[in-house]
DNA sequence: CGGACGTTTGAATGGACTCAACGCACGTGG
DNA sequence: CCACGTGCGTTGAGTCCATTCAAACGTCCG
């Protein structure tokens, strides 16, 4: 391809993410309106700089400490961003959804690796041509803000429960999150499709599959779940909820 | 050009200073002639939005919760962001320094609390003159959205840590993490002065008090570091960081 | 010299992990 | 239709690490 001209070690892009599911909130909005003025225009140029692609289940959106080209926004289905460390223990930093950004990176690499969990649909949007883009699109720009803001917050959030609660805790705000995510809860009969195995929910959780499993155990026993199979789990959302909260 | 008389934005104040220490990054940056493009105007006119706010040692800035009208511009000293769980139990979120932004908000109200933790100076931007700035300032917008992913990409990585490593690991972690800070490091003699007490420390790495001062313990005893005195900590920087890289 | 506070150290408890076996659902082939 | 294999989930036993409660130690300041 062609040298980049001097790369210095001027570093890369952010990884961004709202999701428009369950209230999150605008950092700087001054007022509501102002935040919904993204005008059409900017999302037109968007869809002009960008491809589309579309990946299988368990496909490699991109991997850690790839050559970092594109941002990438989420049409439909779900990511699952992950980090390796050095001693090889996998984390899982984020899922991602249907409006959401990703593709963070740090000196022209990606920081973590991207998989889709199942048929997903993404915006690919060159580094370059989106940071002119950028420039020129106030409001665009300010709706990255916005994400960023939001992700900012969803990571902090994981970071408290993480290292805060217990496994049956974290079980618990794991189940009331899958709630927000209509293709995957049903309100009627309160039951949640997990779309994750034991695994993921592991790494995602800072626990073990093994303590993921007896987590749901305890929380069974205790009256707030029942396990239709594996993947199906009829909760008591009001009960769950005040179980969090402790 | 009027002289507001402290706001002299020129020293170290002026431009958002990237936080050069540990891997902070421009997310977007075509070219390093771009990054460094923040016109000056830009900065004269954000600080004639905002006030100068100068915080005794343990003062608040602001708190969880508190109806949020403020983004704050750290401009010297060190700002402990915390967030207090419903279950009564601290975290530390972050220890933000020159150049950093926090106010960090939700629905108006701030998501969590800041103090300082030395004489602080820091630059007071209301929100709703911030936002109306940033949209007519592409340039002054991109370098909130590169510090935006930056302070993301940093509270990814403490979730690795805490969740993935031990005390004594997360310990070595933090330590390093002090050498990037000159006022709090010799690179001469190798002495790391700690700008937080243990519990503080605690709070941060997700351990109790005692365990911080057993992770110490233990480092000391491998031969990784010395401890001088309670706050003054000898190290072996390479020693250690092959330490923290398992 | 004596509090007061922060730090360190000790002993006992508990929660999550590892290792391992077992159960279950699904698919394939006989 | 049953025998078998495989992948995932669950359950059990033992170990390790961080926590809690408690006491001893220092250091700074009265």
């Amino acid at each position: 391809m062609e040298p980049t001209p001097q790369t210095t070690m001027s570093p890369e892009g952010p990884t961004l993410r709202i999701r428009g599911v369950n209230g999150w909130f605008p950092p700087f909005p001054s007022s509501p309106a102002d935040q919904a003025t993204v005008p059409s225009t900017d999302l037109v140029q968007l869809a002009d700089i960008s491809t589309v692609r579309t990946l299988a289940p368990g496909q490699m959106l991109y991997a850690q400490d790839e050559d970092a080209t594109c941002l990438f926004l989420i049409r439909s289905g779900i990511v699952r961003i992950s980090h390796l460390t050095v001693e090889g223990r996998r984390h899982i930093l984020a899922f991602h959804w249907q409006g959401d950004l990703c593709g963070l990176m740090d000196e022209g690499r990606y920081v973590n690796s991207a998989a889709a969990l199942c048929e997903t649909e993404v915006l690919a949007m060159p580094r370059d041509r989106l940071h002119g883009l950028l420039l020129t699109q106030p409001l665009l720009q300010n709706e990255f803000l916005v994400k960023a803001a939001a992700e900012l917050r969803n990571t902090q959030r994981m970071l408290v429960t993480v290292s805060g609660t217990d496994a049956a805790h974290r079980m618990a705000s794991f189940l009331l999150e899958c709630t927000h995510h209509a293709d995957h809860y049903d309100p009627a009969t309160h039951v949640v499709t997990l779309f994750a195995d034991r695994r993921d929910i592991a790494d995602y959780l800072g626990l073990s599959g093994e303590t993921v499993s007896r987590a749901l155990g305890q929380l069974e026993q205790i009256g707030l779940i029942r396990r239709n199979s594996a993947r199906e789990i009829a909760i008591e959302p009001d009960a769950l909820r005040i179980y969090v909260e402790h």
